[in-house]
DNA sequence: TCTGGGGTCCTAGGACCC
DNA sequence: TCTGGGGTCCTAGGACCC
């Protein structure tokens, strides 16, 4: 069996540079892509050009904090339908050398080549991920920085090392030197919780995660992730490129422009959203089963209700009873500044048959319901 | 200084079944 | 008459990813 070869390839400062292309006056100056391009408003950093990110401003950064840090950015408004065009030019272009193709979000993706017997997986990997980058400047003319390692993990790492167009490769005898004195942070899964809890541990970096007995991230991160963690710090992963998988839920919410106490207006949004979320279920021919709503107050605090139907549905009537029920559950005597409703557990509608009927019927569960203990 | 929107997966407790 | 053990489903919350 060859051994796997992987890539990863991010696009570098993604939203920000398409716009660049709509705007190359703006080219030079710092550049601020994020909710309605208005540092006044509600919202986040959604994208930062290379020269904003020298002010320290980063992704997911609220609009006014980066106002503050750098007065002299230009802010715009994200334009999603600009960014999924460019999108799929890009994926388009990846799918041309292999289909293990996945996609993660619009600016990156994962790819893995297929090898004839004999043939060599890592050089085949290096002249392909050279002719990509090539490619995306001279066709895109926009910059990725690329990962080549011997999984998912390790490749995504990779393309972090040197960013902007960037291209590193970690080879399989090299792992566990790159990896060691890596803040543990880095590791996919860490986020700002779980590497307080490291720290509270004595635990920095992924070296250090390596080092601690399997038992003991066990006991304190449970069986599930305590596992994950000391697979990944190792730099082992086997989890497969996956070029399509169904969707297992759809959401829509919306925070205010001002924390509201007004019951009629907060229950006229979650309607608007559940009509627009029905919508795409029916566009995309889909039903679920689970309705959620979710509240978010003034102090951030966040609680969901939920409801799951004997059968799956895509109809706006059952949706919407189902959101106002819960939604009748929900202490509405504080300020709320989100409201959102999900619909979950779904499933593919071949909706060629009759009208509400599947046209392929899936027969009920086989089998014996099992044999009670004496 | 506040903290978007769209997703995924995990955990824990309770109901319920055999 | 005194209280098992395993499995699955549902609900609510939380961490994390882009």
């Amino acid at each position: 069996m060859e051994k796997r070869v992987v890539m990863h390839v991010d696009m570098d400062a993604f939203f920000a540079s398409v716009e660049l292309k709509k705007r190359p006056e703006l080219r030079g100056r710092p550049l601020i892509v994020g909710g309605a391009g208005d540092p006044a408003r509600r919202g986040v950093v959604s994208a930062a050009s290379y020269e904003a990110r020298k002010f320290g401003i980063r992704s997911g950064m609220p609009l006014r904090t980066a106002a503050r840090l750098c007065p002299e950015a230009v802010f715009l408004p994200v334009d999603f339908e600009a960014y999924e065009g460019e999108s799929e030019r890009f994926m388009a272009m990846l799918r041309g050398y292999t289909d293990l193709v996945e996609s993660f979000g619009l600016d990156e993706a994962f790819l893995e080549l297929r090898v004839k017997e004999g043939e060599d997986a890592f050089k085949k990997s290096l002249d392909c991920a050279r002719d990509i980058k090539k490619r995306v400047r001279e066709e895109m003319g926009l910059t990725c920085s690329v990962g080549v390692g011997p999984n998912k993990l390790i490749a995504k790492l990779a393309s972090d090392m040197k960013k902007p167009d960037g291209f590193s490769v970690i080879k399989e005898k090299d792992v566990e030197k790159t990896l060691r004195d890596m803040p543990a942070r880095k590791l996919w899964g860490v986020g700002e919780k779980t590497e307080r809890r490291l720290k509270f541990l004595g635990i920095k970096t992924i070296g250090e995660i390596a080092k601690t007995p399997l038992r003991h991230l066990e006991r304190n991160f449970g069986p599930s992730f305590g596992r994950m963690l000391h697979e990944h710090s190792r730099g082992m992963d086997a989890s497969p490129v996956v070029p399509f998988f169904e969707p297992n839920s759809f959401s829509r919410e919306i925070t205010f422009e001002e924390d509201t106490n007004d019951v009629y207006f907060i229950k006229e949004t979650l309607y608007e959203l559940t009509k627009d979320l029905t919508g795409r279920l029916k566009d995309e021919g889909y039903k679920g089963r689970t309705v959620t709503i979710k509240v978010r107050y003034a102090d951030f605090q966040t609680i969901t209700r939920s409801h799951t139907f004997e059968d799956t549905t895509d109809s706006m009537n059952d949706i919407w009873s189902s959101a106002a029920e819960l939604f009748g559950r929900v202490d509405l005597a504080r300020k709320v500044r989100l409201v959102g409703v999900r619909v979950a557990n779904l499933e593919k509608w071949k909706g060629a048959g009759l009208a509400g009927q599947p046209a392929v019927l899936d027969g009920p569960p086989a089998g014996p319901a099992g044999v009670a203990k004496q």
